[in-house]
DNA sequence: AATACATATGAACATATATTCATATGTACA
DNA sequence: TGTACATATGAATATATGTTCATATGTATT
C-alpha cells in the first residue's frame, strides 16, 4: 500500500504530498529570483552603510563616501545599483547630487533584519 | 568663513556637520557586516526557494530537492548556511531532518521583501 | 568657450559564491 | 557486522561581485 511511500524517503522519493502541497503554496508567493536580487542588494556592507547614513538625511556622493570609508567611485557604483533596485532616490542640485531613501519598506527590512540579529 | 564650507563641496570636502551627524546615528545601530551577512543568505534563489517551502510544513532534504529542483547535494550545502544564521532549524527521526523555519523574523523579512517587490 | 568639479561609467582584476562530483558520516535493519 | 540509505562535507570549477583606475558626462563659473 501507499502507507510506507508517504512516511519514509524510498531511496530518494519524496513525501509527495508535502511536496506537492509546498510545490502549490510557493506559487503564490512573488518570483524567488527577484526577490532574491533584492536581498542581495541589500547583503552588502557597503550598501548597507549607505542605507544606515541615509535613514535621517539626505546626502551627496562625496558625503556617502566619507561616511561610509568607500571610495566616491565604488559609492557611486553601488548607488546605482540601490537607484536599480529603487531603494534610493535623488535631487539634482547644480553639480550635485542627493540621495535619499526611496519609501520606508527600506527601513522596516533593515529594522526587522537587526532585530533577528540581535536575537 | 565656514559658511561656503557647509553649504558646498569644495573639491571632493563633504558636508562635515551632516557627516558627523550621519557617523553617530550609524553607531546605534547594528554591525553592518553581520547584518550584510543575514540579508546575503536571503539572497539567493534556492535558498529563497528552500524558505518558501518551508514557511507552511517542516520538510526533509528530498523533499526540499523535489520541491526547489536543485540536487539533494545543492540543497544541503544551502541548509548548512541557513542553520549558521539560524534561520532555519531540524530534527532527527531515523535516517531523516526535517528541516523548519526557526523563528518567524524570516517570515515578516520575506513578507516585507515581497512588498517592496510588488510595491 | 574653457576650465573646474561632482558624479557616472567602463574595463580589469581579485575575491566570493553556487553547483557538481566524490567521499564521509550516522542511522536502521538484516 | 555488514549493507542500504539520508544527509553532510570537501575539493574543484565556473560564474558573480566589489573595488580600483581611467575616462566620460553634465553643470557652474570665469
Amino acid at each position: 500500500m501507499d502507507h510506507d511511500f508517504e512516511e519514509r524517503c524510498e531511496t530518494h522519493c519524496v513525501h509527495q504530498d508535502k511536496v506537492i502541497a509546498a510545490k502549490r503554496q510557493m506559487c503564490g508567493l512573488g518570483d524567488p529570483v527577484r526577490l532574491a536580487e533584492l536581498f542581495k542588494t541589500m547583503g552588502d556592507p557597503t550598501r548597507l552603510r549607505i542605507i544606515y547614513a541615509l535613514m535621517n538625511q539626505e546626502l551627496c556622493v562625496c558625503d556617502l563616501a566619507a561616511v561610509t570609508g568607500a571610495s566616491e567611485s565604488a559609492v557611486s557604483h553601488q548607488l546605482r545599483r540601490l537607484r536599480q533596485q529603487q531603494l534610493v532616490k535623488y535631487r539634482r542640485e547644480g553639480k550635485m547630487l542627493y540621495y535619499s531613501l526611496q519609501d520606508n519598506h527600506v527601513m522596516v527590512l533593515m529594522k526587522q533584519g537587526l532585530e533577528h540579529i540581535n536575537e
